[in-house]
DNA sequence: CCTATAAATGTGCGTGCGCACACACTTTCA
DNA sequence: TGAAAGTGTGTGCGCACGCACATTTATAGG
């Protein structure tokens, strides 16, 4: 016999995974755009932030946060230009650098978290119910243990 | 009094999502490339084939699949262009051009189906219980019944 | 009937983002 | 010690995608 019937109603949830993914990061984009810090911005500088010594080098940085290793590269090059975050050499290894979010980086940071967090409650949070929402953070996390680091 | 705290599980079951689709995505579109089918692709074809004499207009092609409506333009040039799906004058509203699944389109999304929903069990649904997945498909519908028409 | 506004679609352009690849350095192994 | 293989990072290139605008047609208002 088949190893599993592919059933419908586990479609269904990921399509509705889709949908709100699509239908609610632009929400928060506009709503962070209206303070001049992109979203990859707020999440490398969220993810430095809460780091031991408030730095990290690129790749874990790339794991922790929602970017890819490259796009972190460039992501830290453009904060580095405003300021908000410094690279540092390692003097371990050579080959990998430090980044460190700067004192400027952290009030940006603050200034900005209100913002981001009210949006999440307006957007998304305020629609579930906190059974719901335990459930959902449970069930997905479990996905991630498994999905996350799958490269083949 | 403030209007409501901002809940810190709200944000974890957010990030939860982001990190979900940003894994499960990448897997889905492997499984797909696999046999020579873009996940926009079977996407466009799959509203299409449900759709009330499998065809629709552009603007309810990009309300029902997860791409936006100049997305969509493109991708049904694509299509067209691959001899999926072709696109016919609406005789009752000239501005608009129905896109109209092609027999050919059907055989493809026929054949794509069984590997695009055994990859969805395989990387997402396999890990969740069923009433996990009941909560999920109902909670973020309900997400989506309020933010998927906010424009501004 | 004629004009102003709205709606449906297509497209040039800039940006986000990942894939390959290159480079520098580190570790392994004989 | 001296390659050879492995690891951490940056970057040229191409594709996906949305914004803003142009175009065509429909609708509303006088």
């Amino acid at each position: 016999m088949p190893a599993r019937a592919t059933d419908p109603e586990g479609v269904a949830a990921w399509a509705a995974v889709l949908r709100v993914h699509a239908a609610v990061v632009p929400s928060l984009e506009r709503a962070l755009a209206a303070i001049g810090l992109p979203i990859s911005w707020y999440d490398v500088l969220l993810v430095l932030n809460a780091a031991p010594d408030r730095r990290l080098r690129m790749t874990e940085l790339g794991e922790q946060a929602t970017l890819s290793r490259e796009r972190v590269s460039r992501v830290v090059t453009d904060l580095e230009g405003a300021g908000l975050v410094e690279r540092r050499p390692n003097p371990d290894d050579r080959r990998s650098s430090y980044a460190v979010i700067t004192p400027e980086g952290r009030r940006r940071l603050r200034a900005a978290a209100p913002t981001y967090l009210r949006a999440i409650e307006r957007h998304f949070a305020r629609h579930l119910t906190s059974s719901e929402i335990e459930t959902l953070t449970a069930g997905l996390g479990r996905v991630l243990v498994v999905e996350e680091r799958r490269t083949p």
